[in-house]
DNA sequence: AACGGTATTGACAACGGTTTTCATTTCAAC
DNA sequence: GTTGAAATGAAAACCGTTGTCAATACCGTT
C-alpha cells in the first residue's frame, strides 16, 4: 500500500517554520524549484498554457518537436514534475499507465470532467462532495484522509466525429 | 486519452445478439472466462476471499508461495485479469503504477474508503453522490458517462502502530 | 564583452510493474 | 488410458518513467 494519495494539504508552503513561501513568480530556490528561465522550460509551459486538455509527457514532446520547439523527453519530465509539485498543474493517472498533466485555472481544490477522446476537461467544484467524503470518513474512524474523484465522458465535440 | 475508465456498463452479457450470458458458475466458454478448475486458479481466489484488503499480484504471489501454495506470477496475473473481466474483483490503480484488487462483498455500484498503509477498506455508497456527477456531467453536455471516487486515509487499526 | 561556476539539458541505460511468448504440464471428456 | 485443448510458468519483451553523466547554456561577476 505504497503511492496512495496524501491528504490535500495547503498547496504553498511547505517551511518546517510556519512562513509561507509564494510559489508565484521564479522565486527564491527550494525543493522542486527551477531557477534559470530557459527556452525548454518556457516551451513546456507555453504548450500546457496552450490547451486545455490534460496530456501526456510523450504528447508534449511530439508536440513540441513538431513545432519546431524540440524538447527532450527527459526534459518534458522533468519540468513537468517540477510544475506538479509547485502545484501548477494537475496529475491525473490514466487506467493504462500514462500520466497527464494540465495547467487549471483554478488554484483551490476541485476536480474534474475529463472527456477520454480528447482530454478536454471542465474544472468542477462541489462542496457537498466534500463534506460527503469527510463524514463517511469520519464515521469509520479514518484519519488523514483524502480523495480522489474524476468524471469521464465524451464531450459534446467528440459526438461529431466517430 | 486512452486508459480512461468506460461507463458503468452492465456487467452480464456482451454478445453481439440480446441473449445474456450468466457470468457465475463455470459457465460456457466465453471472453475472459477460466473454464477448467486449478489448485493455482482456486489458491488465487482462497487468496483474495482471505482478506478484506486491496492486495497487488506481487503482494498476492508471496503471499501464496509463503503458504506453501506456489502460483507463478504470470498465472496470478491472469486469474486476476480474469476475476477483474467478470466483475468478481474490483480493480484500483495507485499513484505509483501498482495496480491492486478486492474481492468485494457488494456486487452493485459502490466506492472505497482505503487505509493508504494496510490496504484494508471498506465499501461505501452514497446515491447523492451517483445524483451529482450525473448532473455536472449533463449540464456540460458530456455522454457515455462514468466515474472514479475513492476515499484514502489511516485506518483507526493503524493508528496504533506507527 | 569575456569569464566561470553551476543549473540545465538530453542521449542512453536502468527500473518496475505488467504482458507476451511458447514449450511443457494438467485437466476432463471420451 | 488416450487425447486434444486449456492452463501453467520461466524467460523475454513491453512501456512509461526515472537515473546517469558528459556536454551545454544561463547569468551574475569582473
Ligand atoms: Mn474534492
Ligand atoms: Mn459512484
Ligand atoms: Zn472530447
Ligand atoms: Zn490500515
Amino acid at each position: 500500500m505504497e503511492g496512495v494519495p496524501t491528504a490535500n494539504r495547503d498547496r504553498a508552503s511547505d517551511e518546517p517554520d510556519g512562513r509561507v513561501t509564494v510559489s508565484a513568480g521564479r522565486g527564491l530556490p527550494g525543493r522542486g524549484t527551477t531557477t534559470r528561465s530557459t527556452r525548454q522550460g518556457d516551451a513546456v509551459s507555453a504548450a500546457l498554457a496552450a490547451t486545455n486538455a490534460f496530456t501526456s509527457a510523450q504528447e508534449l514532446h511530439a508536440q513540441l518537436r513538431a513545432d519546431g520547439q524540440p524538447v527532450g523527453l527527459t526534459t518534458v519530465y522533468r519540468h513537468l514534475q517540477v510544475l506538479a509539485d509547485r502545484g501548477e498543474v494537475d496529475v491525473l493517472r490514466l487506467d493504462d499507465g500514462e500520466t497527464v498533466y494540465r495547467r487549471c485555472a483554478t488554484g483551490s481544490h476541485h476536480h474534474h470532467l475529463v472527456c477520454r477522446e480528447c482530454g478536454h476537461a471542465v474544472e468542477v467544484a462541489g462542496p457537498e462532495i466534500e463534506r460527503w467524503t469527510e463524514q463517511v470518513a469520519a464515521a469509520e474512524g479514518f484519519t488523514d484522509v483524502a480523495h480522489t474523484l474524476e468524471i469521464y465522458g465524451r464531450c459534446a465535440d467528440c459526438v461529431s466525429c466517430p
